[in-house]
DNA sequence: CTGAAAGCGCTTACAG
DNA sequence: CTGAAAGCGCTTACAG
């Protein structure tokens, strides 16, 4: 890479001293009281230079990098990938660059993640946790890293976050079928203690229980790594047979997408033969041959929420918040 | 956030220089012939404080972050996530972190953008460039800046790229549509002077020449920013009334989908009304009530050559290297 | 109004 | 084998 311009070009070809510069540069020219002439001299000579200032340097020396570290399940998958377009907007307006990294779900990988992140000297973590990883975030936050949970969080660890009122969502999807003249219904749900597929499944059993349906509870829960073989196993338990159900909730995005290539397999005509009800929106709700019923989340608000609070850390608040956004739910032929 | 241990807080702990510090951290204890007590002493001191290595500090001194710039269309866009997810794990294989950005096709955003990371040093770039930033690119490489492009590249700038052979795909494309009986195929593109797209309206043109179907091309060209509403006049003109066609390519994905909601909306029956190709893949189109068939690029390949050519420029390589990838046809009821 | 100088936390030639 | 010191490119108190 060819040399740059630095600070001491411009001082060196004006004739002044870097801090003059500096000031310019950073528009303080008022406060500092530089003269006219000199910043007129100044401006002049760093457009002719083309002087582009070196964050990493400005970095060091303030201890602020205007960076934030976005750690997700997978940027991969849309929901994640929406978020983070959100995050990526919001960042940029209030003048922050976001470095990303995928978790998989996985606690391992997300504690290299914040290692990596916390050395690139990140401002603040926006952070969809992995199960098991309540240590590192009391670790982060004994560093008095700032930061906010997004999706999840944990019950344990007072922490600001944003996420979804995943209880009232369920809670509300399941009494949506009720109405819809439906009562043996399932959940596919992933195995897992984290706080939102706790919520998720909390809600589902609690509205059956407000129904006087607690005895057809059927709650089948898969792994993260397996989905697509669990799902297809726990759809056979629930669809077929003797004791089938006739509607069913899927917990996540993921865990939908896998479950229509399991209806489709099994040739399960929607809604006559079951009913669903996905998470998340997704271009195949709309095309699978009947439109989906889904719970949507508010993933603008959710990311500009998690922005604006970290940022708002980061310039010293010591305010902790909780927010539960409200789903809407989207109502379609698959729940008919 | 509080006092980070530094190097020079082990070396007073141990009572040596900073230097020998360094070179133990960096395992360089062996060529600088650090004693063996020492290097012991500075080991054990490190992990008592807990040392994390200020990666700002080094760079600045390096001249060089270990971090890729990339820049993409839209990162919630199913095929640029799959992709930055890609890019994401082969660049942290090689130790390199990845900071994204998304230009929405727009030459501004894509400057602002490209400012930004130029400022905070990136080592290089990946880019999937937008229209129209061509002197972009050529001062990038004037800057000595290593960089890649993806998905796209310009014919009149000599840079490494890899992209797919767009104009393969679509002959093939067309070529499958005819074999199976098709004749009035038409095509939307999106209206772009970009390489990639012309390269997918050259090889339906060209196919439909090399079958005598000259006279039987229809292209109707769509803005981006204006997908939807171009897209529903595009249909209109081509699949209804008495010219109308009997099958169609798509030139994206995007396209793909919101010609899909067209489809729904005419109540068109595939393939027997009109036979469909998609391009790129998407959960979307397995779910369609005709399974669609469509181009598939080979993303994980893309990826990982561009990170692969990316880390090589950086490292002082300065071969240029064009990369065209081969895309597969997956093919399904919607172009029977 | 302006300059000299320290210092952010590293790396690395240089000298011994 | 080890240390003193320069320097990466900035910002900022301090002195005048």
């Amino acid at each position: 890479m060819s040399k740059r311009t630095s600070l001491k070009d411009i001082a060196d070809k004006v004739g002044v001293s870097t801090a003059l510069v500096s000031y310019v540069i950073n528009g303080q020219e008022k406060e500092k009281r530089v003269g006219k002439e000199v910043v007129k001299k100044i401006r002049t000579a760093a457009l002719e230079l083309n002087y582009q200032p070196n964050q990493i340097a400005r970095s060091l020396r303030k201890g602020s990098t205007k960076t934030i570290g976005l750690i997700v399940a997978d940027i991969a998958n849309p929901f994640f990938g929406n978020l983070a377009r959100v995050i990526e907007d919001e960042a940029s307006r209030l003048g922050y660059t976001v470095i990303f990294g995928s978790s998989d779900e996985d606690s391992g990988k997300m504690e290299s993640l914040v290692d990596i992140l916390i050395n690139r000297q990140v401002d603040g973590f926006i952070i969809v946790p992995a199960e098991g990883t309540e240590l590192q975030i009391k670790a982060l936050q004994e560093k008095k890293i700032p930061l906010v949970l997004t999706d999840r969080y944990f019950i344990d660890v007072t922490t600001n976050y944003v996420a979804l009122d995943n209880y009232g969502a369920s809670f509300d999807a399941i009494t949506h079928l009720i109405a819809n003249g439906y009562k043996k219904i399932g959940m596919i749900a992933y195995k897992s203690n984290l706080i939102h597929m706790q919520e998720r499944v909390r809600g589902y059993i609690e509205a059956m229980k407000a129904n006087n349906l607690e005895n057809e509870i059927r709650l089948e829960e898969v792994r993260y790594n397996y989905t697509m073989i669990d799902n297809e196993k726990a759809m056979n338990n629930l669809a077929i047979g003797e004791k089938k159900i006739d509607a069913i909730l899927f917990a996540t995005n993921s865990l939908t997408v896998s479950g229509l290539y399991c209806i489709k397999k099994l040739n399960l005509k929607i809604p006559e033969d079951l009913a669903i009800i996905g998470f998340d929106g997704n271009e195949a709700f709309d095309f699978f041959y009947t439109p989906l019923t889904y719970i949507e989340q508010p993933i603008e608000e959710m990311g500009k929420e998690a922005v604006g609070m970290l940022v708002e850390q980061i310039d010293g608040s010591t305010k902790i918040a909780h927010i539960k956004l409200r789903h809407t739910l989207i109502k379609r032929q698959s729940s008919l």
